[in-house]
RNA sequence: GACCGGGUAGCUCAGUCGGUAGAGCAACGGACUUUUAAUCCGUUGGUCCUGGGUUCGAGUCCCAGCCCGGUCACCA
């Protein structure tokens, strides 16, 4: 025994593994067939009739991860989880045999076996499943988390997520709920007629977005590639094509810092649609959002950290003008007032472009500011190269931004489909500055597109991580991206 | 990148004025056939993030570094 003790806690499980092997038992498992979910089997569970004989209800095979273990001498309780709940079993020596209890007594938290029984319940009111047979399916050779608070640490929780995905019920929901959020997004894109598509992630021009992209290089055609910034341009292709209402859900990679609301890979959604507009996109995303929420439950009215938003739609659509007006107190037609306004917020204002003053501004007094769900709508046109003019003012561009919590969580433009007016906005901005900082890279062949004929379109794009935070009351985009960027753990 | 906070047993955490390492859970042994984070008795378990320094003596103080978190910067 003494021996024994020094043994490591991996150790004890080894041999517990070895002790199995010779009862004949594989510790590893097979395919176990015909089990209910432990959420189904609540559901479908009879009520609880006092002095109902335990052995009369129905018979049920469940399956799951020991989560907790109450030892009784010759009976145990233990806890099993599955990915929709967790429930009670009990382990009679008498009950289950003589080698059913040899496995029982083997059982270490974290196991994963198969459970055949009665449902029924103890005298304390549990629902119980009163075992008549266990079926060894899975050895867990290191020792889960503490059983009541399960992995707190927040490294360890992102480096070792499957464990906290088992030890946090609350972690698997957020995932669940995620999923939920993006099968509810197809199934309105597939109600409204549009067709799922999927564009090149490593692209020769890092298009449709300001940001540093990923370098990677082709070895058979010795050819450097970025990883995509966004999907934009080769969608806006499609739309040429005559693919009239295209979507895509993917991931784009950006060379940027880490932060609660950015990690460099993220989930993209972005749609096209021919012969619509920005106000098409508007009411496009009020649907999917809604219909997110409904299928998550929970209603419009929902907490988020501290906070709490109504998702009750309509959402209010406001001009960029008049919120700059109303938060920085000035006349945004003014460039001079904009300007000084700019200089007080503490803007570098030198030698930039007064759209690009006013919208540094816009982001130092405006974004926070936006508790939405608002519609940021008609921008100022220099920063927006990818984005149709208003017909009545060319220095308005029919682009919206949605807000929530000053998060920026969705951006749309009605397209700019002039050939010309595309070759010379991204010659324009590639004067201006760098083209790793622009939005406008020369793109011969997208020109060469719209040069086809690329219809009156409204596009949209919506950042699904922080749409799921939003949603799900995360208030980091770690606890909604399963396996977050970090630093690799040995070097 | 800057600033702030953190890093102690498998997990969750305490550690006073600088005096040589603690609890709960888990594990191990024992009691217990209706428990609910079961309970009760006993036992084991430590590179105190790393490396220097000060000191008779450092988990504790100082310096440098590593990793994580937060804020800012960056980032449409």
């Amino acid at each position: 025994m003494a021996d024994e003790s020094r043994e490591s806690l991996e150790d004890v499980r080894m041999e517990k593994l070895r002790k199995l092997a010779e009862l004949g038992i594989d510790p590893w498992g097979h395919r176990f067939d015909g089990h209910q979910s432990i959420a189904e089997l609540r559901a479908s569970a009879p009520p609880n009739e006092p002095g109902a004989d335990s052995n009369a209800g129905p018979t049920v095979r469940v399956a799951g991860r020991i989560m907790l273990r109450r030892g009784q001498g010759k009976v145990n309780f233990l806890q099993i989880g599955d990915w929709s709940g967790r429930l009670q079993v009990m382990v009679g020596q008498k009950q289950v045999g003589e080698n059913g209890w040899k496995i029982a007594e083997l059982l270490d938290l974290g196991d994963i076996i198969g459970v055949d029984g009665r449902l029924g319940y103890t005298r304390t009111g549990e629902l119980t499943v009163f075992a008549e047979s266990l079926t060894f399916l899975t050895k867990s050779l290191l020792p889960p988390p503490e059983k009541w608070h399960g992995l707190t640490d927040q490294e360890q929780r992102y480096r070792q997520r499957y464990v906290d995905l088992f030890s946090n019920e609350e972690s698997l929901g957020v995932f669940l709920g995620r999923s939920k959020v993006i099968a509810s997004f197809r199934r309105t894109m597939a109600e409204k007629g549009f067709a799922e598509v999927e564009t090149p992630t490593m692209q020769s021009i890092a298009g449709g977005a300001a940001a540093r992209p990923f370098i990677t290089h082709h070895n058979a055609l010795d050819i450097d590639l970025f990883l995509r910034i966004a999907p934009e341009l080769y969608l806006k292709r499609l739309l040429v094509g005559g693919m009239e209402r295209g979507f895509e859900i993917g991931r784009v990679y950006r060379n940027e810092g880490l932060s609660p609301r950015h990690n460099p890979e993220f989930t993209m959604f972005e749609a096209y649609q021919a012969y619509g507009d920005y106000h098409s996109m508007m009411d496009l995303t009020e649907s999917l959002i809604c219909g997110a929420i409904e299928s998550i439950g929970g209603g419009y009215i929902r907490k988020w950290g501290e906070a709490t938003i109504d998702f009750t739609p309509p959402w209010p659509r406001r001009t960029y003008a008049e919120l700059l007006a109303e938060h920085a107190g000035i006349d945004p037609s003014d460039p001079s007032a904009v300007k000084a306004r700019a200089e007080e917020a503490g803007v570098h204002t030198a030698g930039k472009d007064p759209d690009v003053v006013m919208s540094e501004l816009f982001e130092a007094v405006v974004e926070d500011r936006l508790d939405g769900p608002i519609f940021v709508i008609d921008y100022p046109a220099a920063i927006c190269p990818l984005t149709k003019r208003k017909t009545s003012n060319p220095a308005v561009a029919e682009r919206f931004e949605l807000y929530i919590r000053g998060i920026e969580l969705a951006n749309a433009y009605t397209e700019l489909n002039d050939p010309n007016l595309q070759e010379e906005l991204f010659r324009k901005q590639l004067a201006g500055q760098k083209e790793e900082d622009s939005m406008a890279k020369m793109d011969d062949d997208f020109v060469r597109a719209l040069k086809h004929g690329m219809p009156p379109a409204g596009g949209l794009g919506i950042g699904i991580d922080r749409l799921c935070m939003v949603l799900l009351d995360r208030t980091t985009i770690r606890d909604v991206i399963l396996f977050p960027l970090m630093r690799p753990e040995h070097q």
